[in-house]
DNA sequence: CACTAAACGAGACGGTACGTCGAGTCTTGGA
DNA sequence: TCCAAGACTCGACGTACCGTCTCGTTTAGTG
């Protein structure tokens, strides 16, 4: 949990000398300047610190480990999910959906899905990842999703949590498997075929064990 | 694409010692075992080569990488999707649907999702995976949608492969990201609200771009 | 030369907060511990700072290196040599052998050897050793020669410095050297054999280069 | 004891790829280097791997340490101590006394003593360094002085062991204490002071504790 | 009593080398 | 031709101290 957090924690530490900010900008700006031509994976913690014309202990004693590092490096310029203003919820999904796929097919869905592949092998990168970058954007539509529900716009008994899933599942399937390209038929075609889901009750219910 | 097809290469290879049988299993047992105790990630030639009794150079004249003998190794021992034998189609997928996380909930989960992460670095890895563990039980599903188009029962206009998508996509965004468990509650009420959405066309198209 | 005196340079430095004893003391007294369970060597100054719970910073404003502090740390406790009261010069420089002996087969002896050692790096460091340890036995020893010419005990034209290597340098050879042991033959034997030399000139002036 | 010994093993090891002597001799000749321009202390296995264009790995699985390395590598260009061809012991050991003075005034002297500093830390060092440059001249030394004692030059019940300590007790005494220089004067008047002792038997015995 | 100046603790900083590990390649001898 | 054994180069790892630095905090004597 605090594994990325060291740099966001403003620890009132008045002892000792103090944290240089410039030290900590130029790790990020090397990251960042690195992440354009390397993978996360191929990223190396010597090759920031050179780069950064910083030792390689300053950045051990801020950062457990590159992906962290990434993440930091990588949230300033992230493009945010603004909360879409359209006319219904539908459309406001869509529109995000869109978004999101075109975000995706560019040079940070490159980013996401090596910083999902890192979380694999480390729990705390993953929950990093997840909670800085990708809750942030499902939160936005699950609000979007509970104000359906209260206008009657989505079925009442909708499980907000189920429908992120089957909203966003879809897209980060084909960014992580790639058997198929996120390209704009399919993030057009996807939410058309998807509302229909939100609009009804899960009705269809053939259990496997009956 | 090659990359690990060499084993099955029966090239008829006449001259020469021929290739050890004995080795090729040992290798593969031995990664095996491996995988039970550590992560694709983790995973070292040099360990195999080790546990393996067998030289490192074997190991790199016969594959490319890691991954490439993780995906042997674990071919042989990955339980296969049947064609499930039900009454109807939503029936048949909603079972599969639900196998499939019991599955994933697994170990083989793990090895699931550490393969999809190291093919993050190399596209060969992950064509290899995909194309010989997840395409296959697709390629189940998408032929129980098209029969079902052909039914009746689905949307004649139903695109088969974002069908998939929005099926499989919620399982392994959820295996990935974790945000939430792979549980009963999930693979019953997956299908349920999903196999609405397949059933009627995809009519609500807000367009973000109209 | 100043390397290890700063500490007695009582400057009358009037202005500014004095320096803490207590931080001084702290730090003697840390290495001296420290020094029990390991060598100069790997004495650290970080080590010493925890330690003794003083900065490193005061640590540097003092001592130059960790030689320099091992060197105070260690004066204070080291056995003095006394002047022998005997009847005779030779009967004297054999008590005093005989003591030395017996001193360097223990813990100072190790210490001794391993500050010559880190000497070898620093003349510095060695002078310092050299002037506040070594010299002052061998002082001692010199006039007590010097003594022992002037009664006719020794002969008039002895080179007192070369006694002082015959006699001193067979110690520290097996100290640093170790193919023998320091052992109670040893001091025995030695003055025994060498006395001869002191009191007859040198005769036999075989010269390499006639 | 096989520290640095493991160069000379002549494993009739047959299996797997022969160890490499091109990189074994330019391991050496680097050290060689390296050590004219900077001491055994500041010698760095990275540097020596740097300049012999090996890799550091090579290295530790060929020699513990530095100071294994150094050994090794002075070996083969340290003057030998030849038996001299003189009328008599007492020539022969005068002329070696001012032979090795000689020596140890100029570079070697250097790396001897740094070798010895070097092995206070590390007893394997120092007996390595010993039993392959220390005892080797000693045991010429001790040669002569024995021979010398069956021809009736010194004296039957004379300590050959002892003796040897004290012709170069002082020597090494003077080398690592550095008090005064090792010149010509200390070379002539050494033997001339010592060989005394070593024709008459210890008879000045003035037990310390009668 | 306030002022001043040095010493102090804490601890961050750029460096350098450590010894280890694994990757992938190469070189033997034997099967 | 394959195989095992194992030596080779390469490069990054994460750690440990180095000696320096920048703070805010004492702790005297001086004005």
């Amino acid at each position: 949990m605090d594994a990325t957090e060291a740099t966001a924690t403003a620890t009132a530490r008045t002892r000792g000398r103090p944290r240089s900010e410039a030290a900590r900008q130029a790790i990020l700006e090397a990251t960042r300047a690195l992440l354009e031509v390397t993978t996360v994976r191929d990223l190396t913690i010597e090759t920031i610190a050179k780069q950064a014309g910083v030792s390689k202990s300053t950045i051990y004693r801020w950062w457990p480990n590159k992906a962290a590092i990434a993440i930091d490096a990588v949230e300033a310029i992230m493009p945010r999910s603004r909360l879409a203003k359209s006319k219904s919820v539908s459309a406001a999904l869509t529109e995000q959906l869109v978004l999101l796929v075109e975000h995706y097919r560019g040079p940070y869905g490159r980013i996401v899905k090596e910083l999902i592949a890192e979380g694999q092998t480390d729990p705390e990168v993953l929950a990093a990842f997840r909670d800085r970058f990708l809750l942030r954007r499902r939160t936005v539509a699950r609000d979007l999703i509970e104000y359906g529900k209260s206008t009657g716009e989505f079925d009442a008994a909708l499980n907000s949590d189920l429908a992120c899933d089957i909203i966003y599942g879809p897209v980060y399937y084909r960014l992580l498997v790639a058997h198929l390209p996120l390209d704009d038929e399919f993030s057009r075609a996807l939410p058309k075929q998807i509302l229909v889901a939100l609009h009804h009750p899960g009705i269809y219910g053939f259990s496997a064990h009956p």
